[in-house]
DNA sequence: TATGAATGAGCTTTCATTCAT
DNA sequence: GATGAATGAAAGCTCATTCAT
């Protein structure tokens, strides 16, 4: 079971994901991801093994993408200030872009039980390592301190995005959410204090 | 209804503080709640409105004097580093102090949909203004630089300190949560960038 | 227990009339009618035995009472014709004047079950025995055929007036009830046929 | 919803009838109609909106099938008197052949809400249309006085057969209910008074 | 007498999942 | 593969009644 990769796995993933922001996750019934999806219900089961697979399974398939764009724009070349900055400004504009998921990812996944979240964190960890590989690099390079707790400023970094998103989201999507990168970028760089020796 | 604060009123609140924290919020029936604080089901429903309300009363009950115990601890006469440096370490002090309402707030508390998110934001706010209110302070004295953007700066704080103590709660608070206080406070005041003018 | 005629007891009944025209038979639960009378819920268990004892109760009163009226104004020098009349237009007008009560008896008292009934049934005995009596005398006198069924008769002229009663209350009272007595009367002596002999 | 006329869809219905009728309405609850009718709990859902629509349905299931009878079995040719006499026969027949049935129409029935008992009375008013036109007939032909009021009249014929049901279903169907057909014709129309001029 | 906090049995309805077609 | 009718477990909430004060 499970054979993914059909024409209505997409069409399901897709159905979830607009039923899932419309109604709440707990409004969401499979019966009613399925008509949206224009199948029937027992044709979900082909696809996916249960309903939270959908939901693991969505957020696979969108995390993936999301993780596989923010990689192809981070050049080589690019400075460590560069690169988290790209990071950042994909990370809100692909939400940006994409309301439905924006919700889904920042209220509603959140919605799911332990085993669920613990299972989206693995999906997320491919993110995580990016921030990280971004943060070793600036450390070996001595951009940022040598000594730096890469974990915990990991947390930082993810944190504060995720809050500012999530803000955004709450707000319903009042404010532009990009134009935040800039900012976001130059606090958690240099954080909040003034610096004497101006940046 | 809602007869609030009777002996029984704290009893089925620490008892929904435990029940919640071990069996997660969409396995915690009102029976099983009921049967841990020792009293019937329909006692209950005495004291709060409907199951929901038990979560909100909970979280109004437990963040209201998290907020005035860490007012309490700022002192007017602190500087605005000191006075961040204890809110985020009486911030995660409490939540260390408290494994069960650690899990109940990180985890379990999202799980709850927009409506019930809302009210419980609504709560946080005296938590955030009080950021909001060092943050001011700080851009006031010139400790911060004046045009700093409190409401994304603030976002940031509690973003960071947020995610850490959700990584804390997911790693079933394996390491010490405290003793990242003084990092934490550290990286969003000087930021992850090496200052020439070392620290 | 049920120790009848106190103040309260009064009181109950006449709160337990209010409630039940008022919101339903379903609807009036017992915390309701006490509220309503005035005493706390434990006390209506010191009246009556429990709640469907108010319901008796309730109806042995009024319809005592009923019962008591219409027999006092049936006065034995009455013709069989005059004492019908009376009874109809008496039937009417208590319930005309009475749009509460009314509506307890035609429409929520009728929701109980059948055990409420019988009982219910048992206290209507009297009203309907004074029917019979004029029945009886009627046929007695040979106003009446000698062999008429007196049961049926009796049914006739209750469900009749009945009917009657309860499409006013079902039309909200709109209509005057009193003013049908003549014609009940007419139709049930006379029948719905044209006489030859015009009356 | 309420996807009508499946073959589980009378099977529902009939066990709502029996279980009604042996239980009381308030004592059958849907998992014993489901039972009875040899479906799940669920199923009765797909047929129905509520357990007040099988009430419902039941109703206007029985009752359409009720008016249908009689109005095929009064002819054009008939007499109003035959007419009349017809309907009343075939009213008692159609509850003396179906003992459930009438139980549940004399008794359970009228236990439900005022809304219920609203949406009642709109099928009942197919059955009452029915007699208003024998009564109109009459008038016309004058075999009534031309001035009856024809919604008394017709209240006072539904009353009388109504009463004398409930009476039978009260006795347990202890006596011959189609017998008393012919003297409640007859004193409908001729009423109780003996008339000079012998019928 | 009177109170009213506490009890706990009881029931409708939803919805993820299955499986015969 | 695709369907969708059928399943049945599961739980929040109400309210008549009790009883310690």
């Amino acid at each position: 079971m499970a054979k993914k990769r059909g024409k209505k796995f997409e069409l399901i993933i897709d159905a979830a994901v607009k039923v899932i922001a419309e109604n709440g996750y707990h409004n969401s019934q499979v019966s009613k991801i399925a008509k949206e999806a224009g199948v029937a219900d027992g044709t979900i089961y082909l696809y996916f093994k249960n309903k939270e697979d959908i939901l693991i399974s969505l957020f696979e398939e969108k995390m993936g993408s999301f993780v596989q764009k923010i990689s192809e724009q981070i050049n080589g070349s690019m400075s460590v200030e560069e690169k988290l900055f790209v990071l950042i400004e994909m990370h809100l504009k692909n939400l940006a872009d994409d309301h439905y998921m924006a919700i889904v990812t920042q209220l509603e996944l959140r919605q799911s039980n332990l085993a669920l979240r613990t299972r989206i964190n693995e999906v997320l960890k491919g993110y995580l390592r990016l921030i990280d590989s971004i943060l070793a690099e600036g450390a070996e390079t001595s951009y940022f301190s040598e000594d730096i707790d890469i974990r915990l400023a990991r947390q930082i970094i993810f944190g504060a995005i995720d809050e500012v998103v999530t803000n955004w989201v709450m707000k319903d999507h009042k404010f532009d959410l990009v134009s935040s990168a800039a900012p976001l970028h130059r606090m958690l760089l240099n954080g909040l204090k003034k610096t004497s020796a101006a940046e």
